[in-house]
DNA sequence: TCACAATATGACAACTGAATCAGGTTTCTT
DNA sequence: AAGAAACCTGATTCAGTTGTCATATTGTGA
């Protein structure tokens, strides 16, 4: 594990053309890991589909895994901007829960192969993954302790519904937007918001 | 893609020394899976592993993923078995759900493996995962049903309910199962059970 | 225009790991 | 105890992969 050249990253493109060339490696494995898979995609698929040679990627990358681990810093930022994005507006906590989860199942629905990339992540290197989701995390803990010092969320534990909102968003995103989008989004906001408005029980709560 | 004897799947074993290989050589494969990951796992890790030669893992699976499968499937039966022992003289719906989310999360932390198992056979044979999560769903879906008429769920989507439910379990079991156990099952069961009964939102319901 | 630094090439050496199969061992039956 | 059937072995094969490097190309500043 501690062998010679292997893990020292290979220098910053120093010119456009550089930078040019490795933004189009990133795409095509991008593409090549959404539709092959990380293990079943070689590095000359992916070369092959960005139109270099097999060296060229070795120019910019350490190998298969740096490119990876790349994809899911790209997708925290992407994901996290175009989530930011959709709940600007919103009137309170629970009108940004619909907006955001709505603004995920589009994102998901349209970027099919960081989906999977992040989730592959998972088993290629843990940490990356971790470490996603405890950003992610993060910041909607802190957009739930804002929301209950408004009085617009019951107090609670909000590191543990934290990760019970974001399973939940992964499980919907994967059926309903990745698998089969034989329900509307609309309908499958409209569930969810019921459920963060009035719980699942039918009686009333337990406390006013 | 046709090639001749990799699909035919072995014969089953016909004496109980078999039988007993062959158990020998699954559970060995699951421990080395949930240690390894299913792709650093090499069959002579498995057999090794399991006290047996190379060629005898072929005399009972085609081949690694073979053995993913039978896991798999293998899993659903455990998985179901423990939730639904779990929620036996369960009062109503959303007690089941307490019972239903405390076992869970004990067989997660109970066989690591076998769940690591299962979230990566997503990428190896996308067909079984979905089958669990289906088979799983089916068996809930049911219960959602029973308990909206018998009044202790509100009306609602359950095939999208379940859904959620289903990966809110699954971010749960992740982080504080198998992740790190700093948070005691009672209190994530107790923060899950109360946006069960009453929502995230503040205000009562809308309709009593 | 010339020099030279960055970028790109692609054949190939070195390696990996799945699957094979000819032959050995154990267990069962009569 | 002999014979047969099931079971097991593991060195070897082989298809496929990664990462290297000597060489070629491109673009830029003096």
């Amino acid at each position: 594990m501690s062998s010679a050249a292997k893990d020292i990253a290979p220098s910053a493109p120093k010119t456009a053309r550089g930078a040019r060339t490795r933004a189009r490696i990133l795409k095509a494995a991008e593409d090549t890991f959404g539709t092959l898979g990380y293990h079943r995609a070689g590095i000359s698929d992916i070369t092959r589909a960005a139109g270099v040679a097999q060296g060229t990627l070795y120019c910019y990358f350490s190998g298969k895994e740096e490119i990876l681990r790349e994809l899911v810093r790209d997708m925290g930022h992407k994901v996290r901007a175009h989530l930011a994005a959709s709940v600007i507006g919103a009137r309170d906590r629970l009108q940004a829960e619909e907006l955001g989860l709505r603004a995920f199942l589009e994102y998901v629905s349209a970027n099919p192969s960081l989906y999977r990339v992040l989730q592959e992540a998972q088993f290629v290197d843990e940490a990356i993954f971790r470490e996603y989701y405890e950003a992610f995390g993060r910041g909607y803990m802190r957009m739930l302790a804002d929301a209950t010092r408004k009085g617009e969320v019951r107090p609670g534990n909000d590191e543990i519904r934290v990760w019970a909102l974001m399973g939940l968003s992964n499980f919907l995103g994967l059926r309903f937007a990745l698998w089969d989008r034989d329900r509307s989004f609309d309908e499958v906001v409209a569930t969810i918001s019921d459920l963060f408005r009035n719980g699942l029980a039918l009686d009333g709560k337990e406390k006013a």
